[in-house]
DNA sequence: GATAAACCTGCGAGTAACTCGCAGGTCAAG
DNA sequence: CTTGACCTGCGAGTTACTCGCAGGTTTATC
């Protein structure tokens, strides 16, 4: 069973990018073993290890909380009770981030909205740009 | 008329941090004089060009795009034409990012409920950890 | 057997918009 | 005259890649 992959090959199987899967080898995430010409063949296990980076980045874990989790597990504990409220940290976070972004795509429409119907603004001293500075914040 | 600040002056009118508007002079978006013994004075007319850059930001241009609107203003030109043109792509990009980040807050929801009905994992050689690698992805 | 294509290696640096820290200069108050 | 609160420029750190480089390996072709 030949179920040892070089870069490329591991970087299809997943969909990700070969210059993806070296930054998880540079900084420590995956730990292929090396073959006689130093390139890296990725075991089972190393796929299984991949596997589980890419699920728990869907869940919008950083690859630092991810390296928590794997430590957890590389020392017999269970990864479990920090996946929990790492994930409450991740999900406020992310909540935030939404909230504003929201608000920001809103004042994007509201402005160019607004702009449709304005004319470009000839320079003139009193302002840089009327479309910009006239933008009306609704509340 | 002393309307020439200084950097703290400056940040705490805009409700912005001193590091901030070194920022926006460090990159060139600000260029204010210097008085003899080498402090930086924010002019009326720097306050005017401060004052747009923020405006902007929260229109979700970015420093380059503020930069653009700027020599263009600079040059005599309008900046109207790049600005409605810049925040079409801003705004396509900004819509693409909240979607990923709702699908994203979404999964995290469904993960975080599903999770409370199921017991921490004791490491065994199957999984590294089930919560996150069992979590259903419905679609 | 030479060579070219297609891999691979490690490494440094660039991305966005700050933020922090450093070493050192300036100024007003006590 | 010293303390404290400012200020200066600069380098580096933040995130998760992505790109490019110089050079080594393997495979196929001529």
């Amino acid at each position: 069973m030949n179920t040892s992959l070089r870069v490329s090959q591991l970087a299809s199987e997943f969909h990700i990018s070969p210059d993806t899967v070296r930054h998880y080898v540079r900084i420590g995430l995956l730990n292929p073993p090396k073959d006689d010409s130093g390139y890296h063949r990725f075991s089972a296990e190393d796929q299984k290890t991949l596997s589980f980076i890419l699920s728990a980045r869907d869940l919008g874990f950083s690859l630092e909380d991810i390296r928590t989790l794997l430590d957890d597990a590389g020392r017999g504990e269970s990864p479990c009770p920090h996946a929990r409220s790492l994930i409450e940290e991740r999900l406020t976070d992310a909540r935030r981030q939404l909230a504003s972004l929201q608000s920001l795509v809103e004042r994007m429409e509201q402005a160019t909205r607004q702009w449709r119907d304005q004319p470009d603004c000839e320079p003139c001293g009193d302002h840089i740009c009327h479309l910009i500075e006239g933008v009306r914040h609704e509340h």
